[in-house]
DNA sequence: TGTCTGACTTGAGGGCACGGCA
DNA sequence: TGCCGTGCCCTCAAGTCAGACA
């Protein structure tokens, strides 16, 4: 192990910007153009090679699918398997009909299974009717509700799933039939055939200067980094640059990778069902990679928005900063694409951890069967953690008080007093507590600001990591302070002691030449130095609580490393859009295939796909009881004939998943087939798991995943109720358009939280506000009335005399208190609405920021009244997006 | 082939700072 | 000026998924 001491090399000290979010540090615009088309660039590139498709190919396909697909039809196996992406007229005469024959069923299927877009398609054409303001559908009695109840209360049918809401929509507008898979709004972009996805995003065929000649300091490391020719999907072995000081891991090459023996009778995603079978032997993926045409340069030119590129220039400007002072660049760009295994820098410097202070030891002691007893310092603390937890709703959970007692008696040792929790009262130590958070509060701005900057010293060096000579910050610095477990759930390690990290636990991943950083902790040293570049984290520890798993360390999420992952995961989620329409007809056709195991892949996928399940891995018995969907269980899965499903179970988080769909009858049939013989406590799906179904998925995309369809989804989604339910108006308005889409995402994706305790005291007193307001309007009615007719004002409800007001002046208080009223009463219905519901995940995690900064600039919404400075910051790399982007 | 390991993303909740309002 | 509500930021638990390994 090579563990070095170093002098103190102070490494950011002279920068007076540190505290300036990254994407302030942008120079202009332009720049960000440049940047970008750089990273669209080499993004474009991977997306290409992991498709099997040549740049080339993909930039011709633009606006020419029509030829494309005829290349198909006259060379069904050799030519590539291309998704339906241009012509509609094509695919609704040639193919879906002839489909819809031939499977009985099927109809109804495809139909219903492209039902959710449509529906929440749907709901936001109820919005515009009953004006783009929420309506009072989500009342009261649905707050209790999972979420997945609430979106299919959504809909016009309280008592059915999506289906009715689709064949409402299908009698509406039976001309879209056959293009249902996609939402309208992806088909106006098909139907232009120029469509967004290729163009200006991509860039292929745009040549601008390298950033990295932009960055003159440091490095030009980000031309080395440039991405190799073939991507690697597998982990490569560690390269020469990446080795461990005290070790160096030889890791054998995978011996199985393995395509699923499904993957060669699969049934051909292609659309084009003459060809179908004669390529069974092909794997889709293989098939569709050689054709799937991502890319659609953008159609109409629109006008960009002067609000909401001057705030975003604005937000931008702030940054323009010169950086001349700084020695190292801050993060402006994203780095070359970078897949597993591949090296993801050349020069990594950082400053290592910052570790929780020691303890103090307070001395205030607990009570034993009603007298104090000492502790040591070690038992005192764990006592603590403990007392402090006295209001939490884990002192109601005897597993977290059974933990808590047999790692604390491993510390009091055998022959202690103390032999048994209950005799034990923890108040002392609690109401010290108390007193000791009352102190805080009670000190001066001045003493909370000096507290502040203190710490901020403190910590100033280990917030910042040089990444190939930019400057990053680093996400979680700080070591975990030792406590109790807080397991969600019926977590059964609850309230075992997570001991103190030390720097001998820790392992640091650092650039070669850079420094070791200094052990903050005299007389000890780290674990172990790593140079290891095909990873990100800079530190990383074993989790005390699961030795087996570990704690990272890791950039921010503003770092280019974040922001080009980030990218990364959107690109495939779109991609995913011209794919699709065939995975889902490959799916339907496996519902009533013979073979049990396709029969289980095709309806885990259903539902993956329809109700945004998780994939669900495998869980030991020590962690909590929660399933996804490849772990569902037979008992969480009610069928009620014909043809509904009742879900009810525990997902991520122990968050409650509750819901009634209507599905297709094969689904049904399907579903009752799996549950047949086994007992409630039986696995659903007993022949699958998460490896198998994502190999599965493999083989119809190349990098598909279970969860890719979450991100799709919730994109998708968002992406299509904007452009349907935004209408010109105010500003405000349109942000309760996104918000209302952001809503729908969120109760797609299940993200819920708790009610604020406050809740109900906030609706009380807004509407006692209005009930104020609407007096007063009263008043101010009567005023005019007689003002008209040259009477002074009646006195007011204080019995004062009223100021003699012109009738111009009261029509415009009227106007003004009118305003008011409208104003609480849209804040109180979103309040209402979002109270169970957390916006702020799916924005952070599923929504492609693409769409909403495209949609803020077509719509001249500030792009701030979106995203947040944490937000803005992350997203910095979708800022430049062209306005008539489209997911 | 199934399980384990390692690396990463996703997610809810808590605390606190800040801004609006009386 | 102080109180209150809100939203931001941070924390850390809990997922996903790919490659390694038995």
């Amino acid at each position: 192990m090579a563990v070095e001491t170093f002098g103190k090399a102070p490494m950011f000290d002279d920068d007076d910007e540190d505290n300036m979010p990254i994407v302030f540090k942008r120079s202009s615009a332009s720049r960000q153009n440049q940047l970008n088309s750089e990273v669209k660039h080499s993004q474009s590139q991977r997306l290409n090679q992991l498709s099997g498709r040549p740049g080339s190919d993909a930039c011709s396909a633009n606006g020419q699918s029509s030829n494309a697909q005829k290349r198909m039809t006259s060379l069904p196996k050799t030519s590539p398997m291309r998704p339906e992406i241009g012509s509609q007229k094509a695919a609704k005469s040639s193919i879906q009909e002839p489909l819809v024959k031939s499977l009985g069923t099927t109809l109804k299927v495809s139909d219903s299974m492209d039902s959710r877009p449509k529906q929440l398609a749907n709901a936001a054409v109820k919005e515009e009717n009953d004006s783009i303001h929420p309506t009072q559908e989500n009342s009261d009695s649905e707050d209790d509700k999972p979420l997945s109840i609430r979106l299919k209360g959504n809909s016009n049918h309280p008592s059915k799933g999506p289906i009715p809401t689709v064949q409402k929509n299908k009698i509406k507008k039976s001309s879209e039939d056959s293009d249902d898979e996609v939402p309208l709004s992806s088909k106006f972009q098909m139907k232009s055939a120029s469509g967004v996805l290729g163009g200006k995003q991509h860039g292929f065929h745009e040549k601008k200067p390298l950033d990295s000649k932009v960055h003159q300091n440091g490095s030009t490391s980000r031309d080395k980094l440039q991405k190799p020719a073939v991507v690697s999907s597998k982990r490569p072995l560690p390269n020469a640059d990446s080795h461990s000081s005290s070790q160096i891991s030889s890791k054998k090459p995978k011996l199985s990778d393995s395509s699923t023996p499904l993957s060669t009778n699969t049934v051909s995603l292609k659309a084009k069902q003459e060809v179908v079978d004669d390529d069974d032997h092909i794997p889709i993926s293989q098939r569709m990679k050689m054709s799937a045409a991502v890319n659609k340069s953008s159609g109409s030119k629109k006008t960009v928005s002067k609000v909401a590129s001057s705030s975003i220039k604005k937000t931008l400007k702030k940054s323009k900063k010169p950086v001349k002072k700084s020695k190292y660049v801050k993060s402006t760009k994203l780095l070359p694409s970078s897949g597993d295994g591949q090296k993801k820098w050349t020069t990594l410097v950082h400053n290592g951890v910052i570790f929780p202070p020691p303890y103090q030891t307070h001395g205030v002691k607990i009570l034993h069967k009603g007298k104090p007893v000492d502790l040591t310092t070690e038992q005192e603390e764990v006592a603590t953690m403990f007392a402090v937890m006295k209001d939490t709703d884990y002192m109601q959970k005897p597993k977290f008080k059974e933990n808590f007692w047999n790692d604390w008696r491993k510390l009091l040792g055998k022959n202690h007093v103390i032999q048994n929790l209950d005799d034990c009262d923890f108040t002392p130590i609690y109401d010290w507590y108390q007193t000791e958070k009352e102190k805080k509060k009670q000190m001066t701005t001045e003493e909370k600001k000096a507290l502040k900057e203190e710490k901020l010293k403190q910590e100033e060096k280990y917030m910042w990591a040089i990444l190939d000579g930019v400057k990053e910050k680093v996400g979680n610095f700080r070591v975990e302070p030792p406590g109790l477990f807080r397991g969600r759930g019926e977590h059964p390690k609850m309230g075992k002691l997570k001991k103190r990290i030390r720097p001998s636990d820790i392992t640091i991943n650092i650039g070669k030449d850079a420094p070791i950083p200094e052990c903050p902790i005299p007389g000890q040293r780290w674990k172990e130095v790593r140079h290891d570049n095909t990873v990100t984290w800079l530190a990383f520890w074993n989790d005390p609580i699961n030795p087996k798993e570990f704690k990272y360390v890791f950039l921010a999420a503003s770092s280019s490393l974040k922001g080009q992952s980030d990218k990364e995961k959107y690109e495939k989620a779109r991609m995913l859009k011209d794919y699709i329409k065939n995975i889902r007809n490959s799916y339907t056709k496996d519902f009533t295939s013979k073979d049990p195991t396709r029969r289980q892949i095709a309806v885990a996928t259903y539902l993956i796909d329809k109700l945004a399940l998780r994939a669900g891995n495998e869980k030991d018995d020590d962690e909590a009881d929660t399933v996804g969907c490849c772990t569902l269980k037979v008992e969480n899965v009610k069928a009620v004939p014909p043809n509904l499903l009742e879900f009810n179970f525990l997902g991520k988080d122990s968050i409650k998943y509750e819901n009634t769909v209507e599905v297709e009858l094969p689904v049904f049939k399907a579903i009752t087939q799996f549950q047949s013989g086994k007992s409630g406590s039986d696995d659903l799906f007993d022949k699958l798991d998460t490896s198998k179904l994502n190999a599965h998925l493999k083989d119809l995309m190349p990098g598909l995943t279970a969860k890719v369809f979450r991100t799709y989804n919730a994109s998708i989604t968002l992406d299509d109720m904007l452009n349907r339910g935004t209408k010109d108006g105010e500003v405000s308005e349109k942000i309760v358009t996104y918000q209302h889409a952001n809503k729908e995402v969120a109760i797609i994706c299940n993200h819920q939280r708790t009610v604020s305790k406050s809740h109900g005291a906030q609706m009380t007193r807004l509407n006692e506000k209005i009930s104020e307001l609407r007096d007063i309007l009263k008043e101010l009615k009567i005023d005019l009335d007689r003002a008209k007719k040259g009477k002074p004002p009646l006195k007011g409800s204080d019995g004062k005399q009223k100021r003699n007001l012109t009738p111009e002046a009261l029509e415009k208080k009227i106007s003004q208190t009118n305003a008011k009223i409208e104003k609480i009463e849209r804040d109180m219905k979103t309040k209402e609405d979002l109270k169970t519901v957390a916006l702020g995940t799916s924005k952070i995690n599923y929504l492609d920021p693409r769409i909403t900064v495209a949609w803020c600039k077509r719509h001249e919404v500030p792009i701030e009244k979106i995203f947040n400075k944490s937000l803005l910051a992350k997203f910095a790399w979708a800022m430049d997006v062209d306005p008539d982007f489209r997911f």
